[in-house]
DNA sequence: GCAATCCATAACATTATGTTATGTAATGTG
DNA sequence: CACATTACATAACATAATGTTATGGATTGC
């Protein structure tokens, strides 16, 4: 038989308080449209639910027994209207973050703590890797969205740029550090960390001395700006890193300055193209976004 | 918010199959009948479900949360109609039998497995007790119905009475069963086992008796027509006793004849009047009086 | 004995869900 | 590349479920 939900209601409200005039007020209908709903589920389930006795009804046992099992459709009823609630305002569901090593650890979970203490109901996956796997794993959509950098585009993805700035950072104590600015001509004589030869980031920033007629020391060559902001804060040679970085290091056996010409680092946000669009994931997305203000550069 | 089953059942066929063309052959209605549901059903929950991708629609993240309660909601109404079904065929429930003591040991444990075989959802509590308490707990509505003897009537009480034919029972090999019929004047010379004094059978007996002029040579007293059966088959005395429990005793130490004049044994089936009639428990008593017609006294 | 209360039913109204018809968009095929 | 086919959305109308008020019968309380 096919349960019509509003006579399921008629019938539990009727059983627990014994009166079809208080099932009516409880349900907000006349009483003769719960008594007409009682009779037509009597009717359908094909036995009677209820029988008259001093002028008002009493549940029989059949009627007792089914009472357990409509309180059971209910509960799950309930159950589906919090996990509505959560949706709508995106306050539950899970998440799938990639994201490059560095931010497992540095300014990422920071936001993301202030973010889920908002949304009790929401659970994360958050996944540190390489580019090359963020990129894969976004497509596949075995993750939401991925943090990554130097990203140079894809068919399949869609993405937010955010271009972050960069400062030049000196062991603590290091005569440079008295210079408001840092140029490539002041690096002339210092051994420089930096990233991978083959990121955007290293031809740009080696194309600074170059056009400047400047030597480029290369010292030691990082996956990750965190790491070049180790050896620094440990008093070895000078580096270029994006200003979100550095912030991790402040204070810290190091001072970060501007450098000049200004360049940007680019983080990028990716999305697959295909898939869904989560709620819950553009709110995360939009809150990153706005924790890196303070970093993004003009 | 206020869910429709009609909306969920459109929603999770569409989500299953991709398609709500074939969601609308499922349900057994026309495509935009389903498409207005989804729709209808998007808007209620408060945000989107599906998303056009090539043509067809393709369940957002958020839908495929929602899809695993829905299910649980139609899981939940499944066992509804299992249920439904049950009590409908009257192949589940429980139902609650107080009964005298000999019967949970006798005729009555055959009869109600028996039953039980054809209603595999059913299931029982059997109680026994002595006559007073079987009343007191059919009365207060403990028990479901209750199988006893000697009942001579309660307000609160509906019954059903059913005689039972008595026979005389001889130890096995005892000269008497010789004869066809056995009479009073027959038993003159021998040890009766007989019922309590204040039962009513004893008090018919005894009027047997006396009424003939033949002495009533009383040797024991027993409780139940079981323990006088068991003294018979070891040899020693005669009784009268219900044909139901002479039966159990068939060529195991005793030989049962007719007793002259013929007197019955009332059995009686309580049922409370208040409360309601389980339709499952009227069923069992139905199965009960057929079981005992071999025995009724005509 | 009459008033109040509870429940069932009738007649009519409203809303949810169904239909067919039709339009738009995407895909497949010749 | 153009046309046929398929999928989905919307409009207009129909049907069924659920709502209303009015009313009657039965029971209870004063």
């Amino acid at each position: 038989m096919k349960f019509q939900l509003r006579q399921l209601e008629a019938f539990r409200a009727t059983a627990e308080t014994g009166s079809v005039t208080q099932a009516a007020k409880i349900l907000g209908v006349s009483q003769p449209a719960v008594s007409r709903l009682l009779a037509d589920f009597s009717t359908a389930v094909g036995f009677d639910l209820f029988v008259r006795k001093q002028g008002t009804l009493t549940p029989t046992s059949e009627a007792r027994y089914m009472l357990a099992e409509v309180s059971r459709v209910f509960d799950s009823l309930n159950h589906l209207e919090d996990l509505r609630r959560d949706l709508k305002e995106r306050t539950g569901g899970h998440m799938r973050i990639a994201c490059l090593p560095g931010f497992a650890t540095s300014h990422l979970p920071g936001v993301l703590a202030e973010f889920l203490v908002e949304r009790p109901g929401v659970t994360v996956t958050l996944e540190p890797d390489r580019p090359e796997r963020i990129l894969e794993w976004v497509m596949g959509e075995q993750y939401d969205c991925g943090i990554t950098d130097g990203f140079s585009g894809h068919p399949a993805i869609e993405r937010v740029d955010i271009p972050i700035r960069t400062v030049c950072i000196l062991p603590e104590g290091h005569a440079l550090g008295r210079k408001e600015v840092i140029t490539p001509e002041d690096l002339a004589d210092e051994k420089i960390v930096h990233s991978r030869r083959n990121s955007t980031f290293f031809v740009q920033l080696e194309s600074c001395f170059s056009q400047r007629g400047v030597p480029f020391n290369s010292w030691i060559e990082v996956r990750q700006f965190t790491a070049a902001c180790t050896f620094v804060s440990q008093g070895h040679g000078a580096s270029i890193v994006s200003a979100l970085d550095a912030a991790q290091f402040e204070g810290k056996g190091l001072v970060a300055r501007p450098f000049e010409p200004d360049l940007s680092h680019d983080l990028s946000i990716l999305r697959p193209i295909t898939g869904t669009r989560p709620l819950l994931v553009l709110d995360f997305i939009e809150a990153f976004v706005e924790s890196l203000q303070p970093f993004i550069h003009q």
